[in-house]
Order: structure tokens, then C-alpha cells, then sequence
DNA sequence: TTTGGCACTCGTGCGTGCAGAGTGCCAGGG
DNA sequence: CCCTGGCACTCTGCACGCACGAGTGCCAAA
């Protein structure tokens, strides 16, 4: 480690940087003399080049085929993303944009929505948001109705606005005022209760109702938990995959095998998932687990209402992307998402 | 108009039927020779060439350059599919499976949501499902439930099974007997009614109240005849993207205009639109209002439960695709869903 | 340690030539 | 009158060869 270290000094650093810069804007290898020609490095093109060897030496970058410029690899995006970039910030028409864009939702599916085209929009890729997920939230009432004898709905309401309902079949004729009863226990002990904790808390319910009403009540109850457990019920919501098109010669054969991991709800959330809850995590290429997604880079963060996340949102694109473009807008995005979601 | 019904004899509608069928299975030009070769029509190569240059003549086919085969244009297909070609029905295992796999869901989200995925694999292409549209559905159940002392929640639930919510800000705090009271009434004349049919049903409610509880009551109503005039909050459910990839050169230049238009709730949202109501309606190429859809083709027909449709489904595929087969999965699709509809 | 020079490598673009597929037309036959 | 076989023609796609240019690695000098 200390070796490498010692090899990459600051000027084998200063190329790398340029490399990515230039890579980022051209599409095309980047040469020894357009390198010093674009950025003012100091040196002449044949020092860039012993440069360049060592660090291809080293992994960072590489060359397509003998006597063509040089690519950054994984490793290299990941050196320059450490050490090399600092995020882009917003500017302030930007986030008077963001902010304005977000206000005018009415309801969490309007928020999340109005999310994910801006975030596609700001960093002209695909981006994607999770609905804020049951299990963190906490719940805000519970909402029984009876819509025929034997047939009630369960409406469960969490702290994020998220709605959630059931039906649930009795096994007999449920009575207004055992549904009121019912209704008024569980909301006395649930409400502002985190969802996992809920069943807990309504395990000795059923003692409390007459020998008659109890499977009544038990079935219902059955039902919230279920409803509660439901985890992988988490729902993604995805914009701009047109964009892809934009960059349709950075993927060796064709955008399929992206578009089909795309598609998978369970990629997408696994893909999110790997998310540090606070931090924004950047995956490079061949460090997403799923195969399709080998030369994409995913950035990703946490947003919630007050101080702890409660769901994650991030952006797909190609490896060859402006990290610190990208990742300022989804951190940005992230932050204001949670203003709103704190606000409602 | 006689002129052209004479000119096409049976000859030359099998020998159209015959290129649209190999086009559709080649994605090649279609020439004289393999025609006869591939269907036995009794007939040479040469007098095929003959029929085929009237068919070119009256713009049923068209050659991308001289000596190469015939593709169908636009006017071929609509031919085809009005003309030539039966609706061709699942087979009987297939039909089971579409039951088997629609029969799982368990809530409106995930009707569409099954419908939706099952389309696309069956067709192997782009579908889209509508939700079922609040304006033709009929209220089942509206729930208030009081959140804070001057905050309201609404729930609207239609007989499709959609849930609409609205958060009601009070200009004061709410009794609890006068909102049960609100909801009674509500309920009472607003159950089983088509929503665009509610507000009137409902504009004298406010007279029945005290003068100091108007207010509140005022309120309640017009947030909830917003909820129900909120036509564009018609929502749309895709799947199948990646299936675009699979006819990238059916596509002049890139599939990116039809990524883009496929985006477009409002664009899809105006296709469906153009379907008339129960026939299944297929627009082929041109005949598409959007000019991103231009090369595309889109079967839609309308879904609902019991007799009348309330909303509408369909696939979206490259001009050249297997009408008689697509139209067979989405006629048999759109019967399931209205099935799985009505009985839940 | 940096620099300029130089020979070398390899991918790209372009023009040529050839084979194959398909057509249109024409004259002959049923 | 319609169908058929034959023939000349046209156009695409592909392989080949060639020259060009970009970019490199190495070496000797500063």
C-alpha cells in the first residue's frame, strides 16, 4: 500500500484528474497531447506519458489497443470519486428550482413522482426513488370500515402519508359499535408507534372483546399484521430511462441488459439497498453485484423527514459520468425531499 | 374506390397476406422467389412479381430500393389486419395461465401491476394499462377520519377498488358527532353513485347543518369534489421496455423518440384515449397522432368490470409485429382483468 | 528528472471489385 | 387473356488493400 502511495505524487494525480475530466466530456481515449494542450499541467507530453504508464501500470487507466489514448478503468473512477472530486454544489437558481418543483405536490405519490422526473431531468439520466418504506415509518391512524356485513376494510395511514388498505372477510357479522370499539383500542395503542412495533403492542387485544367477537377481532388484527410485515410490498419509482439512448455506444453491445435490470423491482431495491444509510454511496461499474449493470455507475443516498432516513433515491448512469455533477444534484435532491417530507 | 376492389383479386390479397407474414417473421425484404418457395401458391415467381407491382402501385407494399424485395407499408398493414388476418385466440393452456396469474393479486395496485407484466410477456413487448378511470367508477365508501382537532383526512373508495386520499385543513376544530354525522350523510347519498354524478347529489348538505358547522362542512365537500373532478390524475402502469431493444433496426434511427413518448403519461394517456370504447382499435405507423410513435403500432381496447369499460389497456410494438397474435393476448388479457374486476 | 526526437503500431476511412439477390420486361405457350 | 421461363440490369453487402494519422515507447541529451 505504502508503494503505491509513494508512486502516484501529485502531478500522477493531477493526470488522472484530467483524464477523467477530459474522458467525461469527449467520449473518446484521452492522448498525452490534448491533455497538456486542455489543462495547463506545466509539463511537456512526453512527461504525461511516463505518467500515464505508470499509472496504467497500476490499474487506473488502460488503452483500448496499442497506440490509442487511454480510458479511465473502475479502480480509476473510484481513486478519482475518494480523493480526486469534490461534489459539485448546486447553484442557487438550481435550488430555488428544485425547491420549487417539489413544492407544488399534494400527495406522497405526486412526491415521489415529481422527484424522480426531477432528479432524471437535473442530471440527464435515469434516476430512481423509493417510496418511503413501511418499516421505518410510524403509524399516523388506523381506519376500519364496514363496507357489508361481513366485509371490512382496514386502512392503515403512516407518519409519511403512505396509505395502505386491505380487505379483510370476517368469519361473521360485525357489529358498529364492536368495529368502533375495535377501532378506538388500536388507535389508542398504535398510533405513533414505529410498524414493526405495532404487533407487539396489540398481542392481548383479542382478551379485551366479548368470546363472540373474538375471531372477528383476531382476523383483522391478522390482517394489519400482515399489512405491516408486507416489507417487500417497497415500491420504486423510476424516470428517464430515454436518456440511456444518449449513450448507447458506452455499453459494449446494447442498453438490453440495462433496460432488463431496469425492469426488476428486486434489482433496483438490492441496488438501493447497498446505500450507507446517511452517506451517498457511489458504485462503479463491476462493483454492482448485478451483472447487467457492470458498466453503469449507480449514486445513491438516504433521505427522510427529520433526522433519520426512511428511504433511499439515487441515479444510474453510465461508468463514464460527471461524478461531481451528479452527485451534488442527488444530494441536493435528497435534501430538499426531506424538507417536504418533514413539512407535510 | 370500385377500381381498387377489382384490382385486388384473391391472388393478390394471399400474395400480400403472404409478404406480411414473412416480414413479420424475417424482418427482411420479402422477394418473389422465397414467396413461392415458403407458401405453396400454386403459382411462378414471375406472375408473384406481377401482382406485386400492382400491389406497390396501389401503396399496399413498397421496395427500399430497386432489386431488393417488398416490405408492407402502412396502408399493407391496415389491410392486413382489417382484411386478412382472424384474431388468433390463446390456446387453452395459455388462458389458464393468464387466470392462474391474474388470480393472485391482492389489491388494485397489484391488478394493474400483474396485468401489465403478464401483457408484456406474452406479447414480448411494450404494454400499458390504464387505472381504472374515477370518472365511469361509482363511489363505494367515503371515510373521514379526524386526525387533529382541525385536520381532516378523506378517503375516497370507489367500486374499482381505488383509494383516493386529501388532507382537509378546518377553519376550526371538529366535533366528532358532526363529522359522523357528515359521513352518514355523505355515505347515504353518495354510495353506488358514478362520481361525476356526486357533487350534485351533494350541494344542499351544507343547509342541513348548524350555521356555525358550515364552514367545516363547506370545506370537507370541496376538497372532496376536487378529488373527484381530478380527472388527470389518471394514472398509467408500463412494463416491457426492454423488449423495444429486441426490433432496434425496425426503428429508423434510434428507439430513443419512442423511450421519450413512452414517458409521457399525458402522450400514453391520449393513445388510450383514441381507443372507442369496447371494439379493440389498432393504429398502425402513421396513424398515430404522436410523431415519436411514428414506426410503431398500438393495439388498445377497453377493460372493465361487468359490461362497461372503465379504463383501457393495450402494446406498443415496432409496425412490424404479429397482429393476429398480439391482439389475441390483449383481447384475452382485457376479458381477464374485467373478470378479476367484477368479482372483487 | 524532464524533454525533444524518432521509429513503430494499429485502428479508421475510402475506393475497388465481386458475388448474390431481386427486379422488370419480353416473347412464347396454354 | 393470363401465366411462365429467360435474360439483362441494378443495387447492396462484404472483403480486400492501401494510405493516413494519432498515439505510443524508448533513448539520448539537457
Amino acid at each position: 500500500m505504502a508503494g503505491e502511495v509513494r508512486q502516484l505524487d501529485d502531478r500522477k494525480l493531477a493526470v488522472l484528474r484530467a483524464i477523467v475530466q477530459d474522458y467525461v466530456g469527449t467520449e473518446e481515449p484521452v492522448g498525452s497531447k490534448a491533455l497538456v494542450e486542455r489543462h495547463n499541467l506545466g509539463v511537456s507530453p512526453a512527461t504525461v506519458r511516463n505518467d500515464m504508464a505508470a499509472l496504467e501500470e497500476e490499474g487506473y487507466i488502460h488503452q483500448p489497443h496499442t497506440s490509442a489514448g487511454r480510458i479511465p478503468t473502475d479502480k480509476g473512477y473510484r481513486l478519482f470519486v475518494d480523493k480526486l472530486a469534490e461534489i459539485k454544489p448546486m447553484s442557487s437558481p438550481e435550488r430555488r428550482a428544485i425547491r420549487h418543483f417539489l413544492d407544488g405536490a399534494v400527495d406522497l405519490d405526486d412526491v415521489v413522482m415529481r422527484t424522480v422526473r426531477l432528479l432524471a431531468q437535473l442530471t440527464r439520466q435515469v434516476a430512481v426513488v423509493q417510496y418511503p418504506s413501511l418499516t421505518r415509518s410510524t403509524v399516523r391512524h388506523i381506519e376500519l370500515v364496514a363496507l357489508a356485513p361481513a366485509k371490512v376494510m382496514l386502512v392503515l395511514i403512516t407518519n409519511t402519508g403512505r396509505v395502505e388498505q386491505r380487505m379483510v372477510d370476517c368469519p361473521g357479522t360485525v357489529g358498529e359499535t364492536v368495529l368502533a370499539d375495535l377501532r378506538s383500542r388500536i388507535n389508542a395503542r398504535a398510533a405513533g408507534q414505529r410498524l414493526p412495533d405495532v404487533p407487539g403492542l396489540l398481542e392481548e387485544l383479542p382478551a379485551a372483546f366479548e368470546q363472540a367477537d373474538r375471531p372477528t377481532v383476531s382476523t383483522v388484527l391478522a390482517t394489519l399484521f400482515e399489512a405491516l410485515a408486507e416489507q417487500n410490498e417497497e415500491r420504486i419509482m423510476l424516470a428517464g430511462t430515454a436518456n440511456l439512448t444518449r449513450f448507447g455506444h458506452d455499453f459494449p453491445l446494447t442498453i438490453q441488459p440495462v433496460l432488463e435490470a431496469l425492469e426488476e423491482q428486486v434489482v433496483l431495491l438490492r441496488l438501493l439497498g447497498e446505500t450507507t444509510d446517511a452517506a451517498m454511496t457511489v458504485r462503479i461499474g463491476r462493483e454492482n453485484a448485478y451483472e447487467g449493470l457492470n458498466s453503469t455507475s449507480v449514486v445513491s443516498v438516504g433521505y427522510g423527514s427529520g433526522d433519520e432516513s426512511v428511504a433511499k433515491l439515487g441515479v444510474i448512469g453510465p461508468t463514464r459520468m460527471d461524478y461531481p455533477g451528479t452527485m451534488g444534484a442527488v444530494r441536493a435532491v435528497a435534501r430538499y425531499v426531506g424538507q417536504i417530507l418533514a413539512e407535510s
